[in-house]
DNA sequence: TGGTGAAGGGAAAACGTTTACCTAAAATTT
DNA sequence: AAATTTTAGGTAAACGTTTTCCCTTCACCA
């Protein structure tokens, strides 16, 4: 009897917790049987034998190790999201509403902040494959050498929000139409029949931006509002707020400022209001604007922006449905103008 | 020869990485040579072997698997953060600061949220520690089974902002003075002179908000301001923009309400703010708001709140010293109460 | 009565690492 | 020159699973 193997005990790790030997030993059966019973394969024990190893897994509080399954079997429950960009508020609500749905189908989340460098979503794109993860979720996807042999190597992955930055076939994409929500929001504006229109907008790298800008300059054409480039801000290499901020400022500089301004995002919004508050503007009266995601916060700190609602919550369910389905395409959610009176 | 196992073709999962074996194999050396250059062991490779095998590491591509790894050396160079409360914008700005001090030290971050519920915190503890996480940092811990066992274990728990539910010897945690703090802005109320003071917290089994009200009440008895009991409001089971929202809206039914309310988070200021605005109050000038954090976006859509500024940029460095030193005990971080004008 | 198939369960290989132990050559000491 | 130590590297066990074979029993049927 080789397996009383109690004398190890300067193991490595602190190796404390029952392995399915132990059950196994404590029910007088094989460890085959244990992970037999643990894993509900029909037809190979019998109800008695069942009613053993259970007895035996609750007794001594057995749970099967992680990375003994991931190592033996090439998958983990391990989802992994790998978020861009922590201080934008939306990712939060992302992300809460994904550990939901993941959960549900019995996943287990693991969220990483790539900080919006290449560099870093290589190091989790790889830490997180060499751990067997399910799933690779990108909310707000760069370009980056791993991202694209992935990419190629059919990897699971699930873009959010931002389409993928490289080029390649099937690839999973859940997020709401850019183009027409943008469109939208100038026809909004066209309807409004306000003054002066201005626009300031991220990096037009993400494809999210760039959709909204699309749309948003084609539709305001269309109803024949003219958007000349003065009135269109960006800030290179800042974040949304200072972009917001110092796009309104440029903004405000003009001879002629505008009367209401797109933001792509509402961070960029708050920037902006900041601005226009600072030079005694009131916003709402003096000056409209935009946003866009309509952060649950809306509600409760920016009364005066209205937005266009991205319908978080059910990102959740939708990026569940890109993983389980590898047929799954584009999963396009539908978006609302939430105008605040 | 049996190793030329290439004719496994349907391996379990998609395994196509390339193993140390494989690395082996091409530099024409064992596999416990290709661990021990990885893994940087000295006095074990000539210099020609060591440049061999780093080539043909960088040909092939190969790095080694975290599960493998973990499963052989029971640890893996994951960190699992537990955060409570994503919704929270506190909870990001905490997380960030972690990620980067995290990964300095050569660790990996993962977040899970627990959604403040004691089974799901249980889920993510196990989860975690049979992935062989190296650390597990609780972000506004709840009191569960789980954690109590693994406090017993001595598991390497670091406990952040709320201090442990359960009780246990050598514990970390990573946190401020919530009660000097609280103390500090009864003081500073008390300097003022406005006039009804009036408070709003969150549950108090969270030791931060305990410590916080526990600490405003001393110092503003000491300082002979009443707090009588209607003036002090909390919502059983609510989040904290509610919190605040119906906190604020009993405060105003009250026959005298106050004019300065100390919340014990933003959010709960927020709330309160909302409230208060929908009642037709300017705040700043028919009401006075402390609120707890001071969260990077009130700059922005909040100028109209004071509160004490928890440093959450020096979080990062913190936990990663209290995960480190396992003697390391309390570490308490400067906070400031700021107030706007 | 012999044959067949299913049910129940064990032995052992494999997943990708790290590391204790061993060996042989080379370098150093006596 | 012999004895010792260091250097360089290979062998194989172990970590905790899952799963492929296998081997017994039985039950059933002709």
């Amino acid at each position: 009897m080789p397996g009383d193997s109690r004398a190890s005990a300067a193991a490595p790790g602190a190796r404390d917790s029952v392995s399915i030997s132990a059950v196994a030993a404590h029910a007088g059966v094989s460890i085959a049987t244990v992970s037999r019973v643990v894993n509900g394969v029909a037809n190979k024990a019998s109800a008695a034998t069942i009613a053993r190893v259970q007895m035996a897994i609750a007794t001594l509080g057995y749970r099967p190790t992680g990375a003994g399954r991931a190592l033996r079997s090439g998958q983990s429950r391990l989802v992994a999201v790998l978020a861009a960009n922590m201080a934008n508020p939306t990712m939060p609500a992302i992300v809460a509403a994904a550990e939901v749905a993941l959960r549900g189908a019995g996943y287990v989340m693991v969220l990483c902040d790539t900080h919006e460098q290449p560099e870093l979503q290589d190091e989790y794109l790889l830490e997180m494959r060499s751990h067997y993860a399910r799933g690779l979720v990108l909310l707000g996807a760069v370009d980056s050498p791993v991202l694209r042999s992935f990419v190629q190597a059919g990897e699971p992955l699930v873009f959010v929000n931002r389409r993928s930055p490289v080029d390649g076939h099937g690839q999973r994409y859940v997020g709401i139409d850019n183009l027409g929500a943008g469109a939208e929001v100038a026809r909004w504006i066209a309807a409004q029949g306000a003054g002066a229109v201005g626009l300031i907008h991220a990096r037009l790298s993400s494809s999210a931006t760039a959709d909204r800008v699309t749309g948003f300059r084609a539709a305001l054409k269309a109803s024949g509002i003219p958007l000349p480039a003065a009135r269109v801000q960006t800030v290179a290499g800042a974040e949304h707020l200072q972009i917001g901020y110092r796009g309104m400022q440029r903004l405000l500089a003009q001879a002629r400022p505008p009367k209401v301004v797109f933001c792509t995002s509402d961070l960029i919004a708050y920037g902006a209001q900041r601005q226009a508050r600072e030079a005694g503007l009131q916003i709402g009266r003096d000056l409209v604007l935009i946003g866009f995601d309509d952060s649950p916060m809306n509600a409760w700190v920016a009364p005066w922006l209205h937005a266009v609602r991205v319908p978080y919550a059910a990102y959740g369910e939708a990026i569940v449905r890109a993983l389980a389905d590898s047929t799954a395409r584009d999963i396009i959610l539908p978006h609302e103008l939430v105008i605040r009176a």
